[in-house]
DNA sequence: GCCGCTGATGTTAGCGCTCTCAGTCGGGCA
DNA sequence: TGCCCGACTGAGAGCGCTAACATCAGCGGC
């Protein structure tokens, strides 16, 4: 690769990638069918297979036949089919993504940062939402992505299914599970959930709360899980009571439930809240009985999104950094794709506890 | 290749394939390359054209033998490879999207709607995001959905960019604006945002205010215009004074700042803001500066996102039904596929009036 | 001056599927 | 009985690309 070649491949674009056409340049194959290496080659003077090698920066292209070529592409506006790429080499250039809930707020973040480290490293994401992590659906979804040759998979979702995926995909396929449990038999990326409910609960310890009382996540979310081990383990450690955690759905209305029943106990002064919205809603209930945060009950949620500053009053929360998680994931599968191997590697990030107004008298 | 002898596995585990018994009858294709068509045929004593009649539900073959392939098909673990059907048939059954901010509320319900709505007609859904709007982010993204071939494509972002991606793609590829100006060139699905602000314009009007202050979103978005252009139709017709709005940019963030802002005018008693987060926002200004909601100033949202219920005090919004966006969208590109013609249609879906405590003193 | 080598190209097979065109077979109708 | 027709099945040719090999200069070394 010489430095003439590097100049015409511009900077941002990912490594095999074509930069074709100004805007104004590239006409669009009007009417007939889209050209392909074939016409690119005639029009060149060269054979289809040059123009290929051109195409996937393989050395022996002499410099002014490289350049004839990318003429005749951009003059033909012509564009690489990924399917037939595809068919032909095997490689689909597409991580597949299997995801439980597409609307929360931790999944979004994931996916999104997930899509976009992809692009940078040159693939597609395809991505199946499941309604539920049942094996059926799980199945049906890595079939699906299989089906599409996706040369990595990422699983957004409860651990049971990273497991399950396995078992659907052709053998070799690397697969990280994304928030997943850190035992998980595949590699993991993964928010130490653990160690931000700690975090959490050691910091209302802290400001003098007998204990911490908690209003958990859906038990079959990882996330929820980690949670509330992390609570508990920082109740014990300190040597609080542990209360029942309540039960909530992720929803601003089941906080508000939860927030309904923990302020009517009189000594539920501080309550760590498994997620944001969640934790929106107790203060929503907690404000309509009349109990002051942070001078009745101090509470803190989880997650940090954009929002949770802004609310009345301002949150103290956990910060996940989904933006590294999805790099993260995205880096695993790359890697695993590049060597060649299954492997089992995590990536463990550690959150950050946000200070605010919700916890901490006159903060 | 799983080269079973990589030493270089990353340490912590010997790095042998992952034994997995497949709970269902298909065995997995034990090591080798998956099983085509041609392997089914054989299996089943058919030819590979029988095979690919089962497969795409052409009529004319017998009971006796469709079963026979069919168990053919379980037997071996057989999945279609899309990208050689894409290759042979021309068709990819992937829509394309191209999408502005995949974080933000309105798109990602939008796409996570699209989404299944695409799975359910047996289409794969292939997303782009781009960092902003100008031309060579849209024909990058574009490009490179065409390159997937992709049947159909949605635009989840301005106007101009559902124009200029028209130049970029195959001839007679169906394209929908997706929240996009009704008076684009192509199909277009959209919540009348000018109807939606118009009601909670209205709203705030019939509740005695002189007149509304507004919060607007970006401008360079449809739905920021639209919901300016409404708020301002109301006014105009009742007669009202039209105040300069305030400018932000969907955030929290800003809304709070334009809260500021508007909790030190004192004709300012009735706010209504461009979204949800906005107002949250906003709600949090007006509170730090004494203003109560609704006694002193009453503030309507836009989106009802599943917060908005728990503020302080609860918001009244404008309900936008994404769900059905999302399903319409791919309605037509559905339609236009099936009817191969690029059509104009436009789909506006009515917005709805969802009254809570923000708005009206004692509701 | 012949050998082997390396850089630059071309040639030939497929990848796994769908499409088009040909069959084969049995039965209804003249 | 013969013929046509419709239901069913099969053979062959690509789709656009990459991978492996074949080719063919030109070059330095002995």
């Amino acid at each position: 690769m010489t430095p003439a070649e590097v100049a015409t491949a511009g900077g941002s674009e990912p490594p095999g990638a074509l930069v074709v056409g100004s805007p104004t340049s590239s006409a669009a194959p009007r009417g007939e069918r889209r050209p392909s290496i074939a016409d690119v080659a005639i029009f060149a003077g060269v054979s289809h297979q040059t123009v290929s090698r051109v195409l996937n920066m393989h050395a022996s292209v002499s410099k002014p036949t490289r350049a004839r070529v990318l003429a005749a592409i951009e003059q033909l506006g012509y564009r690489p089919n990924t399917a037939a790429r595809a068919l032909a080499s095997g490689r689909s250039k597409t991580l597949g993504v299997v995801a439980l809930d597409t609307t929360l707020y931790g999944p979004v973040s994931t996916l999104s940062a997930l899509q976009q480290a992809a692009q940078l490293h040159g693939y597609f994401v395809s991505v199946m939402a499941v309604r539920s992590i049942d094996r059926e659906s799980v199945r049906e979804a890595v079939q699906r992505l299989t089906s599409q040759a996706v040369e990595g998979l990422a699983i957004i979702a409860p651990f049971t299914s990273a497991h399950d995926a396995l078992a659907y995909l052709p053998t070799g396929t690397p697969v990280v599970a994304v928030e997943g449990n850190p035992e998980a038999d595949v590699a993991v990326v993964t928010v130490d959930q653990v160690a931000g409910a700690r975090l959490a609960t050691q910091h209302l310890l802290a400001a003098g709360h007998e204990t911490v009382f908690h209003v958990a996540g859906p038990p079959e979310w990882e996330e929820g899980r980690g949670r509330v081990n992390g609570w508990r383990a920082a109740l014990e450690e300190a040597g609080a009571e542990v209360t029942p955690p309540v039960l909530g759905d992720w929803s601003a209305r089941s906080g508000y439930e939860a927030g309904q029943v923990l302020s009517q106990i009189s000594d539920a002064t501080a309550i760590f809240v498994a997620n944001d919205h969640m934790a929106l809603g107790a203060l929503r209930a907690l404000h309509e009985r009349g109990r002051r945060v942070p001078e009745d009950v101090a509470v803190v949620g989880f997650d940090d999104t954009p929002e949770s500053a802004y609310f009345i009053p301002p949150l103290t929360t956990v910060r996940q950094d989904f933006e590294r998680v999805g790099r993260a994931a995205v880096q695993l599968l790359v890697d695993q794709l590049s060597t060649g191997t299954r492997r089992r590697d995590r990536v463990v990030i550690d959150p950050e506890l946000i200070c605010r107004q919700s916890s901490v008298v006159g903060a």
